[in-house]
RNA sequence: CGGGAUGUAGCGUAGUACGGUUAUCGCGCCUGGUUUGGGACCAGGAGGUCGUAGGUUCGAAUCCUAUCAUCCCGACCA
């Protein structure tokens, strides 16, 4: 096997290479579908379960709406499907009839009176039944959550990144007052960043999306955005508030405690399978992926060196207790003896897996009672006694966490560059040189002229980013704070 | 939707200008043996309706027509 396009070569060969290398997804037959492999998954079950149970514990139900919607139900939130109307999947005909021999086709009779539409995002749905369910002040809020995939259908595609079919969680809310909702839109940005930054290492950018960026059927769309290692954004998680659209729509009102009625507001917010790029381009390097201790599938794994059956038996004795006891304390360990493939191929193979830490243990080693670890995120090489290790692992997978998040940090910092001229950012922005940070007027004919021009957009305007007057880069006219443009994803 | 290109084994490919034995090579796969501390080696083996359909021809991967699919550039993209 050859080794990996570097990523100064090709960025994006590199990124699909080390997706199919380290054996996470694969391109399906399907136009813009892909095949997640059991590796890739893990990944996403981890990642489902860290927010899941942070979910739960702040209150939120699990729930499960149907795949398809109705076409009627769409035609009541009209701003909502305007932004969807492009990429929508539709159900016409319910049945398939045998035409000659194998010749399968569509049986024109099945057509359906209200066609289905496969969602795009289930607001409407999810709407129609709150309508149903919320009658009182006494009923809300309603945090619910849903585990699901939906359907975009995107004319270009990227594995993870821009998939027509993918995985992702969405959170529908409905709260009595306004200030509320907001609360809960911020409050799920918080989660969200809690978990990328102290989970997946990811470090981020917490923002909102101007109007012409922000989700069709939103008062205020809140993102959160990070950096890529090649310096083009990625929005990783938005977190709506959809204010009464929603409500109004489908008519959805509460009794207050006085007997008014009310409309409710709402919020909705999700993260998806574009995290698993997030992960790949923000922590992975030449020889492949790089993945965070508290979301790898394997964290560990062994591999013996051996020529005899004796020395693989004594090579076990230490083996067998010492994974054992890493597994009590939830470490999740392989061992790897398998006979067909050299030391050699398999140091190389967990390397493009990204496995965290690697131990290798042959007779040198028994002989002096030490085994070679090796880091996967530093590479760095260490002989530790074999008495010490049960005791040190846990420390090396603590320490690989809070490096590759450092790392990362460091890039984001480096990539956030101020600017304050129009020729500066064109320059900059010619080599994708990061968030640029500049003053803008706030109107969106310039949001729309910089877009043209340089193809780069205004990513958010950052929530915790210092604000201060100036003047905008493109019009001059006076700017009351900083947005991040940059090239995206 | 506009412009360009490409379809040959699981993957990557040679062959196509100018039609002519049994379609080339590498990786991977299978069997046996030797190996095993940074992608081992030797020997043998399996695997193809050359995207699909039609046409021209004594003869088509190669020429013609249609069709499907994919990729790239653009447009579009909460």
């Amino acid at each position: 096997m050859k080794k990996l396009t570097k990523r100064n070569e090709n960025y994006s060969k590199w990124y699909n290479e080390i997706i199919l290398r380290a054996n996470i997804a694969e391109k399906s037959d399907v136009r813009g579908c892909m095949i997640i492999k059991p590796y890739g998954f893990y990944i996403w079950e981890k990642i489902k379960s860290i927010l899941d149970n942070i979910l739960k514990y702040t209150g939120h139900e699990n729930v499960y709406f149907p795949l398809l919607i109705p076409k009627s139900y769409f035609s009541k939130e009209y701003n909502h499907i305007k932004g969807f109307a492009k990429e929508c999947a539709i159900i016409s005909h319910y049945r398939l009839k045998n035409y000659k021999n194998k010749n399968i086709i569509v049986d024109k009779s099945s057509k359906l009176e209200d066609e289905l539409i496969v969602r795009p995002t289930s607001e409407t749905i999810i709407w129609n039944s709150y309508k149903r369910w919320i009658n009182s002040y006494r009923d809300l809020p309603i945090l619910f959550n849903q585990w699901a995939n939906i359907i975009r259908w995107e004319r270009r595609t990227r594995l993870f990144l821009r998939t027509s079919e993918f995985l992702w969680q969405e959170g529908h809310t409905a709260h009595s007052t306004k200030k509320e909702a907001i609360n809960q839109a911020k409050k799920i940005l918080n989660i969200y960043t809690n978990v990328l930054e102290n989970f997946m290492a990811i470090p981020v950018i917490q923002g909102i999306k101007t109007d012409s960026e922000k989700f069709a059927g939103a008062e205020k769309t809140y993102c959160i955005e990070s950096i890529m290692q090649d310096g083009k954004s990625l929005q990783i998680a938005t977190s709506h508030f959809l204010g009464q659209n929603f409500s109004k729509a489908f008519d959805v009102r509460y009794s207050t405690e006085k007997g008014n009625k009310e409309y409710v507001w709402a919020t909705s917010w999700g993260i998806s399978t574009r995290l698993i790029g997030a992960i790949i381009m923000t922590h992975s390097d030449d020889n492949g992926l790089i993945l965070p201790p508290k979301i790898a599938p394997i964290q560990i794994v062994i591999i013996p060196v051996y020529k005899t059956q004796e020395q693989l038996n004594l090579i076990e004795k230490l083996v067998f207790p010492l994974k054992k006891f890493l597994e009590k304390i939830g470490i999740n360990i392989k061992y790897d003896k398998r006979i067909y493939y050299t030391p050699g191929w398999k140091f190389n193979e967990y390397e493009i897996k990204g496995i965290p830490i690697r131990i290798t243990i042959g007779k040198k080693d028994i002989d002096r009672g030490t085994v070679e670890v090796v880091r996967r995120d530093t590479l760095e090489k260490k002989y530790i006694s074999i008495n010490k290790l049960k005791f040190l692992i846990p420390k090396i997978l603590s320490k690989i966490q809070d490096n590759i998040l450092k790392v990362a940090l460091k890039r984001k910092n480096n990539f956030l560059i101020e600017v304050d001229s129009y020729e500066e950012f064109i320059e900059k922005i010619k080599k994708n040189s990061g968030f640029l940070f500049a003053h803008w007027d706030g109107s969106s004919e310039t949001e729309t002229k910089i877009k043209v021009e340089t193809n780069a957009t205004i990513r958010c305007i950052p929530i915790n980013l210092k604000k201060n007057m100036g003047k905008c880069i493109f019009s001059k006219n006076l700017s009351k704070q900083r947005v991040l443009f940059a090239k995206s994803y």
